[in-house]
DNA sequence: ATTGTCACGCTTGTATACAAGCTCTTATAT
DNA sequence: ATATAAGAGCTTGTATACAAGCGTGACAAT
């Protein structure tokens, strides 16, 4: 068996941050990871020291490594900068869209329909369900940036995010909000068609700026408040 | 004298690979670094592994490290999300705009303005005087998102990209633009004191597609299409 | 009891030795 | 002359030894 390089046990961690099996405010150990990959402290390092520069940890010198709090102004600024580009990418897509682009989309969105519904007990969904939820969502939104040719802006906002990945997932998990999607979803659907550009942007607003809204309410567990950064 | 760290070196890189004193299709060796900071390579290493993450080098296995092509695919569509997110910030902006925050709009104009007059010959620009003038520009817009609260979304999109920050510089540096930076700052200016969103967008998308619409014409050097990836 | 000091054990930071792989050169066989 | 194979010399990849700094706790002096 080969060993794991720095770029496998990168993506492990972060992968394990999104989801919050690393929890906030953990102290990770180098020697304890090195134990755990069976490799040296160079690879972990690596590996901690991107996390550090994309913001999942922060590493004080010559003290540890701690896992970051959940940045709500940070989330809060990202859903604002994902709906400017939604919705102009939406406004551009039904000048030029085509009946095969809305079955695509309407695809999409029955895919995450049927996974939903197969659910019975939303209040114990596991993190596979969640992942399988969560990139069906991302699904739905990718297929129409690729429509208009903007892949690569795609994977630039899609990539892993310190406070929106986090926030989200822990949104997915909370349990009462898929119906929430679902009808998001639909209802974006019917606006494309109709091509009314004001109820998009109120729908895709509503849909991207759900969890905070949802924070409002007390779906969450108490145990939330302690993943987030009081500022 | 205390040596450098990877995080001063990095940033040494950075600045001189925007500024493209270190050029595209370069290759870099990890033991001449060493020898010029005088450090191990333990640190030039890290340096280079994180500019590699953000693209600016490619780093391939026992072979070498080669500096990034310009890719203006990706300069294009960082372009659009720019217009998306300023003319949203900019939308909702004019509809609290007080007096003092367009007096203070107008005067990083003028302190733009006063350093492009201070010019005499345009086509011998230095990278310390292209420097200044795109930090003045940066300063214009930056200003209203800090008067909308955004200022981590600021920090996100303005941190420095391989594609679209070379690019700028490189359209900077080409000399006789800076005449039609001032005139579209002006222009914006005047659409929003008053309020006309339609002229905002218009402006906007002359002023940030300004480079890729230079491009067309014969103003760069000859030298450019050695910068640019050819896809 | 309180306070100050010191030392031990933990952490991360850095340098270096060695492993592994690619490429080009060179020499040898056909 | 050409083709092929072996090896030298470069590259990056990995492991490890050691340096340096923080924090805690024990212990001693007041």
């Amino acid at each position: 068996m080969t060993k794991f390089n720095s770029e496998e046990i990168y993506k492990i961690l972060e992968n394990e941050l999104v989801t919050l099996q690393i929890k906030p405010n953990e102290i990770l150990s180098e020697n304890a990871l090195c134990a755990r990959f069976d490799v040296s402290r160079t690879i972990v390092r690596s590996a901690l020291q991107r996390l550090s520069q994309v913001g999942f940890v922060e590493i004080i010198p010559h003290v540890g490594t701690r896992v970051t709090a959940i940045d709500l102004e940070e989330v809060n600024q990202y859903i604002y900068m994902r709906i400017a580009i939604e919705v102009k990418i939406l406004t551009d897509f039904i000048r030029t869209m085509t009946p095969p682009q809305i079955e695509k989309l309407r695809f999409c969105q029955k895919s995450l329909e049927d996974a939903v519904n197969e659910v019975h007990d939303f209040s114990q969904l596991d993190i596979s369900m969640a992942d399988e939820f969560l990139s069906k969502d991302l699904s739905f939104h990718k297929t129409y940036f690729q429509f208009m040719g903007k892949d690569i802006l795609w994977d630039i906002i899609s990539q892993p995010k310190p406070g929106y990945s986090r926030f989200i997932h822990l949104d997915i998990i909370g349990g009462k909000n898929l119906p929430d999607v679902l009808k998001e979803h639909s209802e974006l659907m019917n606006a494309i068609e109709s091509s009314s550009l004001d109820s998009i942007e109120d729908i895709l607003t509503r849909h991207l700026y759900g969890g905070i809204r949802r924070l409002g309410s007390k779906i969450y567990s108490d145990k939330l408040s302690l993943y987030i950064k009081s500022s």
